[in-house]
DNA sequence: CTTAACATACGACTTTATTCGTATTAAAAA
DNA sequence: TTTTTAATACGAATAAAGTCGTATGTTAAG
């Protein structure tokens, strides 16, 4: 392996589980193989056991109060998302995220609505040189 | 493994020599091993090895008429970037390439020049609609 | 109360990627 | 020509991520 994980460097599927507790802000192992299934097959000790590892690595907290332990996001989105983007950059991109932005707006479609949002943003930026 | 690598698809390792090799346009192993122990220590038989795997899965070609084989990309570098950036943005900002978008304009330094072509792309966005 | 359903813990197996040692052969230097 | 240097091939060891089976205990239903 190349890069030993940092802080804030979930793997695939510690990722895909993160995603679940974000948007769901709390959930039991159930719950969360539960949505997971929903694109995919996987069997519930399987996910059992990232959670469980995922706490020991201090990704996620529970509460394990009842039987049923209740999961939590401990790293924030936004800022496991910095993390893997810049690890990204570099990798793909060389580290330029100029390459990336305009490969991204080249490829993928964008709605008016996205474009009036990404010129406020180029124009506060513009300003702020 | 989650995701099984389709096609455009090099790991981590690879894609790190295939930068090389789209910098250099061709190269001995010799000179790529090189090249990576700029960055990072890595054994010549391993270069060899993975250089010798991406042969097979079709990522590379090489000439193999003198004894030193010379080795060229056999994938583009943009499409290959493209198909990482698809695969990342699904994974890490579930599927919205703006949310990426706006996030690397946000975290990363833009220069002027950028910045004005980026507004280029953004012009040009906006009328094709 | 007894049984079935469900939860966690944990060890072990599998797969994929990476790493490297060793054998073999070719070329260059002495 | 002999020796040294350098290249490829290839098998095997290592490491990390993901997968699941089984043991064990808890709760709920009959």
């Amino acid at each position: 392996m190349i890069s030993k994980r940092k802080k804030f460097e979930p793997t695939e599927s510690e990722l895909e589980i993160l995603q679940i507790l974000w948007g769901e802000n709390a959930a039991s192992v159930r719950k969360v193989n539960d949505l997971l299934n929903e694109k995919r097959e996987v069997g519930y000790t399987t996910t059992l056991k990232i959670m469980q590892i995922m706490t020991e690595k201090g990704l996620v907290t529970r509460d394990t109060k009842s039987r049923t332990h209740i999961y939590y996001a401990a790293v924030k989105e936004k800022e496991t998302q910095s993390s893997l983007l810049r690890n990204f950059i570099d990798k793909t991109y060389r580290g330029s995220a100029m390459k990336l932005v305009m490969h991204a707006l080249g490829n993928e479609d964008t709605s008016p609505e996205e474009l009036e949002q990404l010129k406020k943003l180029v124009d506060k930026l513009s300003t702020k040189q």
